[in-house]
DNA sequence: CAATCATTCAAGACAACTCTTGAATGTAAG
DNA sequence: CTTACATTCAAGAGTTGTCTTGAATGATTG
């Protein structure tokens, strides 16, 4: 083959790699930390062995690296770039109407649950006191890291603990990324019991990879 | 499914559209300008129908807009950001050794052609007579929009062409993109002959979406 | 309206991807 | 050294992608 489709090649590769529902679902859960071969087929629901021979596609790419701890593999993203790839492929087909905006108005029915509260807005109304902001991940991935001043309350447990939240700030909330399904229920939920709630306009990954301060531990 | 997995199924489905090389080809092609169904065939050395098939694969991933004008349907990228995706696609893929680099050392033969000429350094050094630009591509895709101050030299003229380029001055090639193959072969071309010569950054497409200036027509 | 041309469609052969199942490997602990 | 455990490998069935060939569609031209 001639050189220039080798290139080509290579790089067709990668995006093969890419082109799968449940590898962009690894990569959005390694983007919350490392993680064992076990606990991503647990978050993915996904069987060990399917999830280890995604894993291995993703890592003959070069999107992810595989180091093993003891009797595990702990996985990571090779790098950030993999992150503004993944965003990338988001902006595009964002645009796409037949794809992602259908699904979203399908579920969602909420085209105003679309317009996100920015870093730069969050920053600002979070240090005047005037909003709530809640983390609505499962409680380890908080652990591994989280957006300073955000509140854990895991979605599964959102509706009972409703009267922990302050009565009247707006309340803000974020999980995995932009497109992450919890926080959308989330918004949801709150909006259903009459409260004022926003999404963040990305998640975890997304703020640390904007250079913010990350905040680590159960606090709160 | 799951309304997160039918999202992620729609990236993915871009992503796909992405994983092969002759799409990316394509790609390429069409961000010289945009070019009816023939026209890319014969610049990418596929049948008609192959083409059109490829091509739909695009349009059905959002990536690329036909428009039929008279007999022929003209197709373009359908927006900007779809040149930010292959470039953070490309960002990815040269970290991954066993890929793109392999094919670099094996086919050039030269680490040192890696080096390319910024957009930043060559305004400065064209503005003062240093360098020579010469646009690699054929005919038609410089009319359709090169860089100011370039001359066409399309690479199969190149050997006979030496002597039109002035003696003292280094000479900067580009062509189609980052990995455009035409002005690799430029370089080691005019490097085998005795002269300075250094790739550009980045072909017309990027030169473009820099925000920069355009010449159009068959001037020089 | 018949002829021509660019593009798309349809069908078929072949290759690649995806998931499941059960066995194999490699590491740690008893 | 045996056992237990996390991960990977291997084989197989079903699905999807790719390219070729020849026919069909849609638009212009004489």
């Amino acid at each position: 083959m001639s050189p220039k489709l080798d290139l080509l090649a290579a790089f067709a590769g990668v995006a093969r790699a890419l082109g799968n529902a449940h590898r962009l679902d690894l990569l959005e859960h390694l983007a919350q930390g490392d993680r064992s071969v076990e606990a991503l087929a647990d978050k993915a629901g996904l069987t060990v062995a399917n999830t280890s021979q995604h894993l291995q596609a993703l890592r003959r790419a070069g999107l992810v690296l595989g180091t093993r701890r003891g009797k595990q593999v702990i996985y990571r993203l090779s790098a950030d770039d993999v992150l503004d790839l993944v965003a990338a492929l988001r902006t595009v087909g964002e645009r796409h109407a037949t794809g992602v905006r259908r699904v979203v108005d399908d579920y969602f029915h909420a085209r105003d649950a679309l317009d996100a509260v920015s870093f730069a807005a969050l920053r600002e109304r979070l240090d005047d006191g005037l909003v709530t902001l809640i983390d609505v991940r499962p409680a380890d991935e908080f652990a591994d890291g989280h957006v300073p001043g955000a509140v854990n309350i895991p979605l599964a447990e959102l509706e009972a603990r409703l009267g922990d939240l302050p009565g009247r700030t707006e309340i803000v909330a974020y999980c995995r990324g932009p497109w992450c399904v919890l926080a959308f229920e989330a918004v949801a939920l709150l909006r259903e019991k009459g409260r004022s709630a926003h999404r963040l306009e990305g998640g975890l990954p997304e703020w640390r990879r904007a250079g913010l301060d990350l905040a680590t531990g159960h606090a709160q």
